[in-house]
DNA sequence: CTGAAAGCGCTTACAG
DNA sequence: CTGAAAGCGCTTACAG
């Protein structure tokens, strides 16, 4: 069992000082190329690699970058996190993460813990409330990068999806389509990602001179529950021929309801979703939904970091990147689309 | 902008030794309790929070798990995350994730990069070769706590799913059901818990007398290839009336070649998978799965994490924890289930 | 019960 | 081009 190796030693084995083992080992001139290249041979040979806890002490960086989502079970969230951590460590960096639930006690108390391990970087999807929390970091020069919604006090960087076009364009469609009731069932909830939603819904119902229908929802609603709700305000609203489903798990209590109350998806009541998921085109019948750009989202985070962690001091101006959604049409918003349901089921 | 305090700057204040500040955070014995709540008063109002990686320098212990599935973003591992996260947190620990991908190499190097962080402990869901890296670990008295799956030269603690039994128990329901023709598509793979899957096909099948019908796909293949595969594989074996899928992506595969092919899930073609997922609910026809126990295998894990981790000499036992699985039944595997699609269709 | 001091493994002025 | 030394913020023998 072979002990760690130390800089010291090496340096010791070599007849060298640390400084000159620490210069190669960080690429800095005032080295002979002799010594240089005896030293990276000697590091090879015996696998030495520095304790990143002394470097950590040392320099204040720690070459991990925290990263905070609602819940990293979520298909959304997890998917730009496996692409992150991916790429920042090909970067020489590492994630922590952590789930905030949405709760602003939780959210600080992980800011905190993350500071404690001299986290370089922070990339957030921001509940409500840790705005001074946040606002501290960023006084501290270190960087902040909110995605999927934001803090309005907040001067930082955004990389966010168009909601409000997005989610308006669609609702045209259901229109065009040949709804005439659209209801939307979202969250109760003061994101502004969410409220950018509803005001879509509104504006784009509104200036057709349709009527609102909005059933709202309380986060962490268990599934069961929320089946219910969706139930009872179908059946208190029954000219309602299509729903906006503000969230894809909304969506799936939703999709339950009217399964058990045996309407037909598609041809009595239309359903758009925001935020695509894997099964909407598994689901007979496939499910219309609002496609957020994962693979963008997540290359756009990891390189605004990467930037405002190597910056020198040159302050850039903060980004706000705005990226564009996709409208992936299926058979659920498809008014002519007749069922026959066995073709149904059995079609994609 | 006011700068991070540190232990002397504390004692400083209070006109105390550092020791004595030190003594009372780690609330050891040696401090009169005026000096005790002097201390505690004095950092609650000013906010202390020690600087982790001094501790961990000093400690060579850093509060951090690190924890490596196969993808962070399968809805399995990134469940499992979640909830060992959240009861690591509340442990005083942080979660560092890496995503091995299944590929030997990255997770090698993945251990030696959580090793220069002085990560305390390792809970890993195997890939195949890494045997000399987590010896290593052992040997340096690292807790290494296996899932999933496991390697078994390795003597160390595994929580595992009894993936023999479930998968043996489940096929005979098929056979039950009256399926005569059961064909197994799996992964090409050597992982034991693949392995295990396969044999309780190849039992169940055997001792009925029926014949063995495998078509083994390689990981990482896009899902559009894995459809056309399983589709030519289905043409080319017409008696096949059931597929049992090894995991749930594959099937996810599956069903897509199933509905392209028009065939009858449930009553023309049985369908059974290991892992279920909440879709297989709410796709029309439901689909049978073999369940995992989320949360025990968590809770598991983090519990014999953190034994490990507060263990002071005393070597306990490794332990092999195998846990039940359970079949639901759904509607993919009931040959009796008369498709009326719209029925179908539309109710669950 | 309390304090002065060493040392964890690095990096980086500073002096030669 | 190279070396001796200070210091990052802790913990913990050791001496009083």
């Amino acid at each position: 069992m072979k002990k760690k190796l130390s800089i010291g030693d090496i340096a010791k084995q070599l007849h060298l000082s640390t400084t000159a083992v620490s210069f190669v080992l960080n690429g800095k001139p005032g080295v002979s190329s002799e010594t240089k290249k005896m030293v990276l041979q000697y590091i090879e040979k015996v696998g030495y690699t520095p304790n990143r806890m002394a470097q950590g002490l040392r320099t204040g960086k720690s070459n991990t970058i925290g990263m905070m989502v609602e819940d990293i079970s979520d298909p959304f969230f997890s998917s730009i996190a496996r692409i992150i951590e991916e790429s920042a460590y090909r970067h020489g960096y590492r994630i922590i993460f952590g789930s905030t639930e949405n709760d602003t006690i939780k959210t600080i108390d992980l800011i905190q813990l993350f500071r404690n391990h001299q986290v370089d970087g922070y990339i957030i999807a921001p509940p409500p409330g840790i705005e001074n929390e946040v606002e501290k970091l960023i006084n501290d020069k270190l960087p902040v990068v909110f995605f999927d919604r934001t803090l309005s006090t907040i001067e930082t960087d955004n990389i966010l999806v168009d909601n409000f076009a997005g989610s308006y364009q669609s609702v045209l469609q259901l229109i065009k389509n040949g709804y005439k009731n659209i209801a939307m069932v979202t969250l109760s909830s003061e994101q502004n990602q969410m409220k950018d939603r509803l005001n879509a819904y509104r504006q784009a119902v509104e200036e057709n001179g349709m009527s609102l229908l909005v059933r709202k929802i309380t986060y962490h609603e268990d599934a069961e529950k929320s089946i219910k709700l969706i139930q009872s305000f179908l059946k208190a609203n029954k000219e309602i021929d299509a729903i906006f489903f503000s969230t894809n798990y909304l969506a799936f209590s939703g999709i339950q309801a009217i399964k058990r109350m045996k309407l037909e998806i598609g041809k009595e009541i239309g359903i758009l979703v925001f935020d695509d998921n894997l099964m909407f085109q598994l689901i007979s019948p496939t499910i219309t939904a609002i496609a957020q750009p994962i693979q963008e989202i997540s290359d756009r985070i990891i390189l605004t970091m990467l930037d405002r962690l190597s910056e020198s001091e040159t302050e850039l101006e903060t980004k706000n990147i705005l990226l564009r959604t996709t409208l992936m049409e299926r058979q659920s918003t498809s008014k002519k689309y007749i069922t026959s349901a066995h073709f149904v089921s059995f079609t994609t």
